[in-house]
RNA sequence: GACCCUUUCAUCUAGUGGCCAAGGAUGUUGCGUUUUCAACGCAGACACAGAGGUUCAAAUCCUCUAAGGGUCGCCA
């Protein structure tokens, strides 16, 4: 059986990144039929917020990633740890540690200013004199002293690291609180976890957590470090970049299966393959085509992608969406036309709303450049003759196709080019010159509103 | 500074010694379609970080160099 898990600190939002390592955890679990937890890792009681949890567990339900029974929090689970703590001080494979802050930023320094990676240097590790007064002690595990530290990383094979670099890290607190690494491991272990997928940033951490285990007796998981996600530049993705925060990808407008699609290809492959539906992402992902280099985030990719499944998606769905963008269609009969017109004109639901606006709403305010462009001087007449002529058809204009016709008989009758008419016409109707084609908005205006929308502009030429 | 990781078009990537004078996708350029814009279709430009090996044969294996990134907390 495989369990995997996605372990965020609550201490912001869930991060573009953070869904990425989730969505693999994720489809790995479900491709095996497994299960996946979500941890909270909140031992750090200074740090939480709850609000913060709420914002991670909003983000899953809106692109739809389901976990498997309930939420875990760390800071209910203080008792096991506490269990374990003591296990390893009572099997003299932890110890206390009365060192203070003061003495260990002086030895940092100390190795600092002697090239050397600043680590705690064991003075306490056998420690059986008296100790200082006036000091809480902190609580360290005793980790290896010679030889390596050796796992294969499901992503970048076999990893080596010299114990020495690994030093006899703090379990818990002075106020008995444990820390991340030990809880991590004894949580995975306890979870049933076999497969620990995380961000590159962890690498330094899993021998850490090995010591744990093994101190504890403990089965290894696999542990699968993912490169992380640069912006466009190439670097660390910060709340600079813009768009972090998963939710705010919910207010651009931008659909839940482009997001997963996106960042499903931002470091996996499966051969040629770029659109992937939900179905397909949790049958056909397999962590060993994830890639080992980091990659850079596209926004560009996104959008298209985005654009895609706007295309893909049925009208009722639009509709219900469309509602979070100011744009109401459940009650206008013409809402199938509406979308039929302006589908593929909007890379995001913000750009298809002011679409449908376009159509829904007379203009405000027309493109100047466009105006001079479309309006000559027998602009005025030609529009209203047209006008004329669609009030006097009005009967037989009930379609597309209809006023398609009536626009060509009217130029041939005319003796004019199309771009006569064709041109300031659609300024009338939207404002500007681009957007849908002018057969389809005037069957979805009418013939009122279309004459409306042509009286309007005549009257400000 | 120490330790670890990475390196194919601008970007995401295919590629596991011969199928590769490197394929797909986004973006970009041109053309077509269209009453405009978009969408769509077709075509073009653009890459194996560098240097040495190993081999009949290297994008693929080895070594070094360079460039990026990560980690060095009583944070997670």
């Amino acid at each position: 059986m495989i369990t995997t898990r996605f372990a965020p600190s609550p201490t912001g939002y869930l991060h573009i990144g953070g869904l990425r390592t989730a969505l693999f955890s994720w489809l790995w679990a479900r491709k095996n039929g497994g299960k996946f937890l979500l941890r909270i890792e909140d031992t750090d009681m200074a740090r939480n917020s709850e609000e913060a949890t709420k914002a991670i567990i909003e983000a899953f339900d809106w692109v739809g990633m389901e976990y498997d029974g309930e939420v875990f929090y760390q800071s209910k689970r203080f008792d096991i740890y506490k269990e374990y703590i003591d296990r390893l001080l009572s099997e003299g494979k932890a110890y206390k540690c009365y060192m203070s802050k003061e003495e260990l930023d002086a030895l940092r320094e100390e190795q600092m200013a002697r090239k050397e990676r600043p680590r705690y240097d064991g003075r306490y590790r056998d420690f059986t004199g008296t100790p200082p007064a006036g000091i809480e002690p902190v609580i360290r595990i005793k980790a290896p002293i010679g030889g390596m530290i050796t796992f294969v990383d499901g992503i970048k094979g076999e990893i080596n690291i010299a114990s020495s670099e690994v030093d006899d890290f703090i379990i818990a607190r002075s106020d008995g609180t444990p820390t991340y690494n030990f809880v991590v491991a004894i949580d995975d272990a306890l979870m049933g976890v076999t497969e620990v997928m995380r961000g590159d940033d962890h690498l330094y951490n899993t021998p850490k957590q090995i010591v744990v285990y093994n101190a504890l007796g403990f089965e290894l998981p696999r542990f699968s470090h993912l490169a992380m996600i640069n912006n466009e530049q190439g670097k660390k993705l910060s709340k600079r970049d813009g768009a972090t925060d998963v939710m705010e990808y919910k207010t651009a407008g931008f659909l839940p299966e482009a997001l997963l699609n996106f960042l499903l290809r931002l470091g996996w492959s499966h051969g040629d393959q770029e659109i992937f539906s939900i179905d397909e992402m949790k049958s056909l992902f397999e962590p060993s085509h994830i890639s080992k280099s980091s990659s850079c985030y596209d926004l560009n990719k996104l959008l298209w992608l985005n654009s895609h499944y706007i295309k893909e998606t049925p009208n009722e769905k639009l509709v219900e969406m469309l509602k979070d963008f100011g744009v109401d269609l459940s009650k206008d009969s013409r809402s199938n036309n509406i979308l039929h017109a302006t589908k593929e004109r909007g890379k995001t639901l913000v750009e298809l709303a002011s679409q449908i606006n376009l159509i829904i709403q007379q203009p405000t305010e027309y493109n100047e450049k466009d105006m001079k462009k479309a309006i000559k001087e027998d602009t005025v007449d030609i529009l209203k003759d047209f006008s004329k002529l669609l009030a006097e058809s009005r009967a037989t204009l009930l379609t597309p196709l209809d006023y398609h016709h009536a626009l060509e008989s009217f130029v041939s009758q005319k003796e004019i080019g199309f771009g006569r008419i064709g041109q300031p016409l659609r300024v009338a109707l939207l404002g500007s010159m681009s957007g849908a084609g002018l057969d389809e908005i005037m069957n979805i205006l009418g013939v009122d509103e279309s004459v409306a929308r042509i009286d309007k502009l005549i009257s400000i030429i």
